[in-house]
RNA sequence: GUGGGUGUAGCUCAGUUGGUUAGAGCGCCGGCUUGUGGUGCCGGAGGUCGAGGGUUCGAGCCCCUCCUCUCACCCCA
């Protein structure tokens, strides 16, 4: 038997595994922070609910298999398609409906760095309300979101559905060549405007000149989201379509400066996003450190998707955030914290004829709220210190004979290197004080 | 899914035109140091060379198949 994991899945180790808890707690938190509830809904769903969502490509890559009472099941591919299920299973939710939802996904794709099988998902949606407000809403958590994780440097690149059938249109295309002329636009970055030229060029009833309005548009829009849209407005301010999504967006600027989050936000008419079920605002965010990494967070409006089981429409917009594909990305850029422990006191176990002494000033410790561990056998007193000291446990404490007779222990930091002789009450309020110190931060 | 790389100790990697018993650094364990970590010195453990088959007197090295990871395309978190 050959002894490993399934290809695309991972371990994630004690010590990955304490630093990803530490992103997903902060990630809930920003969530229940802007008034969103948890909700959790099973890994496997009927195959049917999950067929028929995801077009032919992705259906192509759902676990799916019959279980032991023969029933035709899948795993998961996504969070959205469960939520609308939820939605109509369940008649007592009322609208405005907010919901996040962290758990894991499952797409059977050919694995690739900071791509996986089997990843997690954290997912915010707002179901009920199409306004700017909704759509801001999800802006600005999505920007809280990046900065509790410690990171500055990104873009959260923002278009409107509206925009990019404007672009369609003066491109001389109707619905036909629609999705093919996006997915490039969608590349022009990458490709350049040549390359772009030459392809676009390929699909039928392309009109070239069209082709260059197009460009010259969307090569303008860089700089200040204001300008940017100022200069979208003359140029296509005479589609309709267009206006109103110009408008929109106009009045989803003002509310993401009112929230002191426009910094990272940025009007890009390049930003195609996928395909079929979006209908408004769509976004994705890029890391300035790794560009080439991929989006780790996206989203955008979804109008008709959450409804598909009710049958009638509900405005929708939510955000998608790859929490294992940004673990990677924080991993590479050296933002991790070095703590392969949770503890912040090592308790040394100096004989095992002091063992209790020791477990009853660990269990006073921990009583107060501090994370203690106690050596699991009787050991030098170098093996000890480097044990905590590689786990990156902050403090130590030591009780030996004289410290026992004396009611006393040694406290040790670390750090610091220095230690003193103290009684515990003592010693949880120095380590108490450094704790909440770091926590605060 | 298509095409290209890759796989040798826990990790990062050497390993000559195929030739005895496969190496280094880091890490790990022990000692110098019987109540005190990070540096130093000494010693030690650890490998069916990704798996299976083939060619050969002889394979880590050559050939085939499979697996893994990875790069590009595709798509996405």
């Amino acid at each position: 038997m050959k002894v490993q994991c399934l290809k695309g899945f991972r371990d994630y180790l004690p010590e990955e595994m304490l630093q990803k808890d530490r992103m997903l707690r902060a990630v809930q938190q920003v969530f229940e922070c802007h008034g969103y509830p948890p909700l959790m809904t099973p890994a496997l769903e009927y195959s049917e609910i999950l067929l028929g969502k995801y077009g032919e490509e992705g259906e192509m890559l759902l676990y799916r298999f019959r279980d032991n009472g023969d029933r035709d099941v899948a795993l998961r591919y996504d969070l959205t398609v469960p939520l609308a299920r939820v939605l109509a299973e369940h008649g007592e939710i009322t609208m405005p409906f907010r919901r996040y939802q962290i758990a894991p996904v499952w797409r059977a794709e050919k694995p690739a760095r900071g791509r996986f099988r089997e990843f997690m998902q954290c997912d915010v949606d707002l179901v009920g309300a199409d306004t700017a407000a909704a759509d801001a809403e999800m802006l600005v958590i999505g920007s809280a979101v990046m900065k509790a994780l410690g990171i500055s440097g990104f873009r959260i690149r923002i278009n409107h559905r509206g925009i990019l059938g404007a672009l369609c249109r003066l491109a001389g295309l109707s619905s036909a060549g629609e999705v093919e002329f996006l997915r490039l636009l969608d590349k022009l970055d990458k490709i350049g405007a040549d390359a772009f030229r030459d392809q676009v060029g390929k699909i039928s009833g392309i009109d070239e000149a069209g082709v260059e309005s197009v460009l010259k548009i969307v090569l303008a829009s860089t700089g200040d989201s204001r300008q940017v849209l100022q200069r979208l407005e003359d140029a296509l301010g005479s589609d309709a379509e267009a206006a109103s999504s110009i408008e929109r967006m106009r009045k989803v600027l003002d509310l993401v400066e009112a929230s002191g989050a426009a910094q990272q936000c940025h009007i890009d008419p390049s930003i195609a996003r996928g395909l079929s079920y979006y209908t408004g605002l769509v976004y994705e965010t890029y890391l300035d450190e790794l560009p080439g990494f991929g989006s780790v967070m996206s989203g955008g409006r979804y109008d008709g998707l959450v409804g598909m089981f009710s049958g009638k429409d509900l405005p929708a917009i939510g955000i998608s955030l790859g929490i294992d594909r940004l673990f990677s990305a924080i991993k590479e850029m050296d933002l991790l914290e070095d703590r392969s422990q949770p503890a912040e006191v090592l308790a040394v176990q100096f004989s095992e004829d002091l063992a209790p002494a020791t477990f009853e000033v660990a269990a006073r410790l921990r009583r107060a709220g501090i994370a203690t561990v106690v050596y699991p056998r009787e050991a030098k007193m170098k093996k000890q210190l480097q044990f905590a000291q590689k786990a990156g446990i902050p403090f130590v404490v030591v009780i030996g004979e004289d410290e026992k007779s004396r009611g006393t222990l040694q406290l040790r930091d670390m750090e610091k290197g220095s230690q003193q002789e103290i009684t515990i009450e003592e010693a949880i309020r120095i380590i108490g004080a450094v704790v909440s110190e770091e926590t605060g931060q």
